[in-house]
DNA sequence: CTAAATTTGATGACAAATCAACTATTGATG
DNA sequence: CATCAATAGTTGATTTGTCATCAAATTTAG
């Protein structure tokens, strides 16, 4: 009767799904050939969503820290998929563009993206769906000063 | 009104609320003078629940890599929290204790760990913490083979 | 306008997750 | 019993998150 038991408490199972989420996203890209991890995937398609992004803005869509952005913009760019543009309005800036093959790459990424978010909430309701994240953001908000 | 936009996805929010907690938690745990990770904190606290326990054991309790685990030990370890004893049955296996600074440690930061976690679910209601824990597990489940 | 404060991005250090390769030991099978 | 597969743990490589620090550029104040 234990009510620590850690499998009944809900940040071990929060930070364990999110672990397995991105491990099967992983599993699942690469199957579909496309050599790409779940974090990069959320920036990349957030470039993609906004061409000519800066690295903060971009930071603050992800929830990403500005230097996890740098590391992973590096690693998309290594791979020829994203492009770092000078801005011309503020000389410490750039301006994130998708290359040609990242945007295709985003084309054939998204029905499996699509497929990987459904495979976790079979079997869920989809009210349900939208009351974890309700509850997801406000736990995010309460741990947020 | 697009259904995929970021922030409305539960698999980013799950990440994202994931991150927090452990920020959160390192930060509070600091401010109460104990140098100890989330991640280390759950090890720790199944060691002390299951003296002796194997490595791989404790992997399977953590949900954790049984490469994460040999590393986290080996801090845990380091600052005196924990011992690897060789196991009598089994020259390949150790049995992991807590140390007396070990279980000290665990005293004094168990009510830390507990605020914590209400901090993260001030304003939901506790069916609802259920409810959650519930999709968590599920969510889990369908993404591992 | 100049000096101070802020902002953008990069980098190093540390912790952690994952995977693959490796050693040592144990267990099972012919 | 000898061999061979499975298991326990370690280690290296790569990616990511967080923090602290830094340089360069911009903004704000005096």
């Amino acid at each position: 009767m234990n009510k620590d038991r850690l499998d009944q408490v809900y940040a071990f199972q929060l930070v364990a799904a999110a672990n397995q989420f991105k491990k099967y996203a992983h599993e699942q890209l690469l199957k579909a050939g496309i050599k790409i991890s779940s974090d990069q995937w959320v920036v990349l398609k957030r470039v993609a969503e906004h061409e000519g992004v800066k690295q903060k803005e971009l930071a603050d869509l992800a929830y990403k820290d500005p230097a996890s952005i740098t590391r992973i913009l590096d690693i998309l760019q290594r791979k020829g998929w994203v492009e770092r543009r000078p801005s011309t309005d503020d000389r410490r800036a750039y301006g994130i563009y998708t290359t040609q093959a990242g945007a295709q790459l985003v084309e054939q990424a998204l029905p499996v993206a699509k497929a990987i978010r459904a495979k976790g909430l079979e079997g869920i309701d989809p009210k349900e769906a939208e009351k974890l994240i309700h509850l997801l953001k406000q736990i995010r908000g309460n741990l947020t000063h």
